[in-house]
DNA sequence: ACAATCCATCTATTCAACAGATGGATCAGA
DNA sequence: TCTGATCCATCTGTTGAATAGATGGATTGT
């Protein structure tokens, strides 16, 4: 490496300055090491960087040229120390953060992309596991912060702060029989095809809403609402989902009887008691904890 | 600047290596100075970058995103050292290329793609100068090379080497009361108004095509285009800008008597026969000279 | 248990970077 | 045109940081 970063250094205060004595006084040094630093660089690279005809230096074509990737590298390095700074105060170079339901998405996009703002060279990792795998990860340190369905195998290394509860209102498609009702009751639901969720909180949790004596389960979701969408059942779906296919009129609410109660599932936001996290965690924690899961964050 | 080439590249050499005795050797240095070198550096960024419980040294996941930097700026600085060795062994650093007529754009760009693979830090500049001022560029080292029109203002100092022959064919809007003739002769054209470009080639090149009694004058092929699509009158156009409005029926082609003649411009590559090109520009002339100006080059 | 490496640390040395001085050149103002 | 201020290149002596080599404790594989 026939470079070092005194030179560049030197380089470009000689450049801003526009003399090399100047450039010294800058540095804090000898006007003869300007002069020098810049002759070797010019060896080095076997360029003229500096016009000397006259009293002060000018920078040739290829000087300019050869400055502005110098200023690119010099730059560089100061990210680099700005960076190992932060890194020296607590901030974690990886996050990884577990989400039981991709249909939180919407909400956290907003609180993520301020996430990047703040902690642009912090590593986000966004995995999608299962309930059982999300408390296994924090636990092994595998990820760090986890959203997931709230009363479930609580664990004494484990905590929990509440998001709020997510509704799940019952729909089908427009053309669904049960779309006309006034008002639908356990009885008539049972004796329509439900969609339930398998794969994410397969759990007691959503189990606990089958009502049907027919059931297919879908994976995911999003899944789940596309096969409503054909008419082929009903489902409680996550609200969050339903804000354009209502909309459209892609489905339809049903409106449940009182003693059937609304369906809904506690969110919660979960960390390891042992596990302290970084600055960069911490921001996300509290920028999470405050978030309103009802609303999508632009 | 706390941080210096030799302390990254050494990082670089530890990581890829695995081992601080190994990168030593890799290096050609001895084993301590490795060892000091990544103990500086760690402490000067106030960083542990590697875990060192057991034989080898294991970087730590701060580690790993201060190497990704490093690799960056030691990447940098590698494209730094080589772009310096172009400008030493002839590579100009910028090129000035200046052409009498936006119209011929269109074959140039493939060539220009090509120049950008093959000189990717060369500053390239386009210029759309009138004939007179690109020649006055030309001569005043302002610009390093010309296309332009030929066999006006010959000069001494300026080399030509001839691109070949645009034909200028005569086109109407379809719905222009020519447009419906077999054969116009010189006294049918002089009765309908004629566009004529302005501007660009001013000079007696393009008054010679002066046919008509009634003449709009028109700044750039493309503008002129544009009125004759709107049915004001009859113009000679570069065939480059017709493929498409042919193709869309926005134009026709008339046809000329054979005593009128095809009108047509000979287009020609310039020089300085005193300012020699770099290793660019001569790449950017050798390209220039064996394109063919009929063909858009992809 | 032994051989082979590994890393951290210490020390002596060497060489490169540095400050300061000098001289020639340029520029602005008298 | 002369002078003072400031510029840059170059030389020189000195200092200090980088280096090699040796040593010891630790780990791994046989």
């Amino acid at each position: 490496m026939p470079l070092s970063l005194e030179q560049l250094l030197t380089l470009q205060a000689a450049a801003d300055t526009g003399s090399f004595s100047a450039a010294a006084r800058r540095l804090g040094k000898a006007q003869s090491v300007v002069s020098t630093a810049i002759a070797n660089l010019e060896t080095d690279l076997d360029i003229t960087l500096f016009e000397r005809g006259g009293r002060y230096p000018r920078l040739t074509p290829a000087g300019e040229q050869i400055l502005r990737q110098a200023r690119q590298i010099l730059g560089q390095c100061e990210a680099l120390t700005a960076y190992a700074g932060e890194l020296a105060t607590g901030v974690e170079p990886k996050l990884t953060l577990a989400i039981d339901d991709d249909s939180q998405l919407p909400w956290l996009g907003g609180i993520l992309e301020a996430f990047a703002l703040q902690f642009p060279q912090v590593e986000l990792e966004l995995l999608f596991p299962l309930m059982e795998d999300l408390v296994e990860m924090l636990l092994s340190g595998r990820a760090q912060l986890g959203i997931g369905y709230e009363p479930q195998l609580p664990r004494e290394e484990l905590c929990c702060h509440s998001l709020g509860r997510v509704g799940l209102p019952l729909v089908v498609a427009p053309h669904h029989p049960l779309a006309g009702m006034r008002q639908v009751t356990r009885e008539t639901l049972q004796g329509q095809r439900q969609i339930l969720a398998t794969g994410h909180g397969t759990g007691p949790e959503r189990s606990r809403f089958r009502i049907s004596t027919q059931v297919w389960w879908v994976e995911g979701d999003q899944a789940m609402l596309e096969i409503v969408k054909k008419g082929l059942g009903w489902a409680s779906v996550p609200e969050v989902l339903l804000a354009a296919p209502l909309k459209n009129r892609e489905v339809v609410r049903l409106h449940a009887a009182k003693a059937l109660g609304q369906p809904s599932l506690q969110l919660g936001l979960w960390w390891h008691r042992a596990h302290p996290l970084g600055r960069a965690g911490l921001w996300l924690r509290e920028a999470l904890t405050h978030a309103d899961i009802r609303k999508a964050h632009p």
